[in-house]
DNA sequence: GACACAAAGGTTATATAGTAACATAGTCGA
DNA sequence: TCGACTATGTTACTATATAACCTTTGTGTC
């Protein structure tokens, strides 16, 4: 039997937002990091939904929220602090960024990606992440960053969700 | 204990080559898909050796090669085919293509990449797969593709390997 | 407050990666 | 050898990302 991601059902997605946001402040408040106005718009933006966004789509939005040019440095200096500090995670196979909902627990950058409707899913599995790391041990390897993005059909899309469909919905499965 | 991967150890890697091309060719035979000498030269030049090439790099080592130039769209038509026919995977963290060394098997993309050397060891790993699939299954999400990325250091480059320091090697671990 | 320093952001230009659209040239069966 | 199809060539362009340099802002010290 299947749990639904939240990121696929129905939820408040306000909530998200003001909970990674106050998060975030926490973070960087314990970190000693500046949150600036403009690196928390940024990830105020990357959050208003569960879509990865790409770095010129945000570049828009911060232009038109602005009401004034944004050059590619600007957006490409805030997502490399959010980065850095485990706010976000990039997706690769988009080019595109992420809210990360737990940026206070080391873990790695595992996401299943909906073709269909844009949402990627964190995943948090330990167990998953420990495999992997078995596996490259294996061949004398050293892991230091793990990057699983899966591609298919979420819940919603693939008709297969107990639930009503809804546009958002997150989950550590 | 370790085996050290193929890709890692002393090899004939003249080897490696001979037998991707020749794997590449009973493929697109079998297939119905003509290997051109655009596309097997591309593929050759990709199996240099173990490190992922980005499209720019061959479309210069194209040009060198045929002393003319080379456009883009070449290369990518190229890379495309290749792609298709599974002769080759894209290794997303770096933008760049590498041979597969089993095309005739179905597999996921599942990568090892050394940040010091810039090897990228294919793992052959049905249960790792297995085990993503069924994570994505309890989150009601059908898997169409994998990509793994793992960065780190390979077992030559972290001082791990029991055998003799080489510039390749492979293996499917 | 005034200064010095560091960090953040602005600006211009450019590098790198990938694609659209259309023209030309081989391939192959009828 | 004609026509249809596939592959490649060519030009132009879009998308993604970074380098280099300058200006502003925050912060600690006197």
């Amino acid at each position: 039997m299947e749990h639904t991601p939240i990121a696929c059902s129905h939820h408040d997605h306000d909530h998200c937002i003001s909970d990674a946001l106050e998060a975030a402040r926490q973070v960087c408040l314990g970190r000693g990091v500046r949150l600036t106005d403009l690196r928390l718009q940024v990830l105020e933006l990357i959050w208003q939904n569960h879509k990865p966004l790409g770095a010129y789509t945000l570049m828009e939005m911060l232009a038109k929220a602005n009401t004034r040019r944004v050059a590619p440095p600007t957006v490409y200096r805030a997502l490399d602090f959010l980065l850095e500090q485990g706010l976000i995670h990039r997706i690769n196979v988009l080019n595109a960024f992420i809210g990360c909902p737990s940026p206070t627990t080391k873990h790695q950058s595992h996401f299943l990606i909906c073709r269909a409707c844009g949402i990627a899913i964190e995943l948090n599995q330990p167990a998953l992440s420990q495999q992997i790391i078995g596996v490259a041990q294996d061949a004398g390897f050293v892991v230091e960053s793990q990057s699983l993005e899966v591609s298919g059909l979420c819940a919603n899309c693939a008709g297969n969700s107990e639930h009503p469909v809804h546009e958002h919905g997150h989950q550590h499965a």
